[in-house]
DNA sequence: TGTACATCAGTGAACGCGCGTTCACTGATGTAC
DNA sequence: TGTACATCAGTGAACGCGCGTTCACTGATGTAC
């Protein structure tokens, strides 16, 4: 039960057996983690190489200061957001430029990001918790941004004509604010305890206030 | 230039000079200074007790510990928000019912509340980072919670027909999601850095998406 | 294929910091008679 | 109006904590010849 980390290692050979770069994907793994749980504030230097098994100014290797370690784990908290989202739009598998399958598929999005918030807070509130400068444009992996994914969405609403082009410019900008203000009001904000059904009902009035505007 | 604090004090008298309640008045007002910089972290008790000119440990004949102080202090940042908005209502003389009038009043609400967010940030986030139980349809003065001004408002909307009977219900839930979307977004959030202009566009889309959901 | 050496990625020990909080105390205030 | 006493609101000293960060080090790895 002491906690003698690799065990099996001769004793000897403990120094420098890793993998090239896997103290780092640790760091930021143990960050994410941590942020999972408690949110950016949580990503605590001293605890993420606790967890990786190493000494903690080994991170100074891999990161110039703790606010570089977070930025990093934002960036993968923000992955985690444009997979689920990216995952969300799959699953609507109507043909492109089809009325009802691009209606399905702004739905998707939306909810897609309101059941992350929802399901992983503490990856919701990283994600959003730049710390320093960071181009939040550029995505990390092959997933797409939100915004991204939100435009690409909006413009194949366009070719299947349910959204006219002239409504179509910025049109981004208030729905993202929609459901990104419902996802911070009824996450840490004062909408927080209100019961299921009337989170379903928001959602819901969300979703006719956009086809109200998008008619 | 010795930090002696009251001076004029006959040394013998500094204890408990102050009137009943100021200490208290004292530290929620100095929370809420730091507040106003930093936002909720930076609202640090020993901080706020050295700016009263009293030992650390006063603060909990006031307080039982840190957070309820900070609650105190996010209570009075709300309370500030609401306020800028009564104001900004205010402004708007129109006639009780008249359509102009009343549309003018939902736009005040709106841009009250987005330029408290831009010019007090510290303040905005403090209002909203409740950190336990925290009532919020209870204001702590003679104003309204924001939530309930924009309630006023739309049903003002309704009397003067702007607003049909059926839709109202309900949209308040929409159009609070999505000015305080944007609050967030472009806040401490991603869209942080957007030119000034931007900033214009996004209120402006919003109004008009406003007005597209309302006819 | 073998050797010499620069670089890299870890260790070990220590720092100063400021925080929230607890304890036992004491003097001033307000109240009961 | 005066006195006795309980309560209240402050003081002073100390605590443990865990954090981020710096320093000088050393062994392992990769590269040049």
């Amino acid at each position: 039960m002491t906690a003698s980390p690799p065990a099996a290692e001769t004793k000897q050979a403990v120094r420098r057996r890793r993998p090239r770069g896997a103290v780092r994907d640790g760091l930021v793994a143990a960050g994410l983690e941590l942020a999972r749980t408690g949110g950016p504030d949580a990503v605590v230097l001293r605890e993420a190489t606790r967890m990786v098994g190493v000494v903690p100014n080994a991170a100074y290797r891999h990161f110039a200061d703790r606010d570089e370690l977070l930025a990093a784990v934002c960036t993968a908290a923000m992955d985690q957001l444009a997979g689920r989202m990216a995952a969300g739009v799959a699953r609507e598998h109507g043909p492109y430029g089809d009325p009802a399958a691009a209606r399905a598929r702004l739905r998707a999005v939306g909810l897609a990001y309101l059941e992350f918030a929802r399901q992983e807070p503490g990856w919701f509130a990283t994600a959003f918790a730049l710390p320093q400068r960071h181009d939040y444009d550029v995505p990390a992996g092959a997933d797409h941004s939100p915004l991204d994914q939100l435009r690409a969405v909006l413009d194949e609403l366009v070719e299947a004509g349910v959204l006219g082009r002239r409504r179509r410019d910025g049109i981004e900008y208030p729905i993202w604010s929609m459901v990104h203000g419902l996802a911070v009001l009824t996450g840490p904000g004062p909408l927080r305890d209100v019961p299921e059904a009337s989170r379903l009902r928001f959602a819901q009035l969300i979703s006719s206030f956009i086809d109200s505007a998008l008619a």
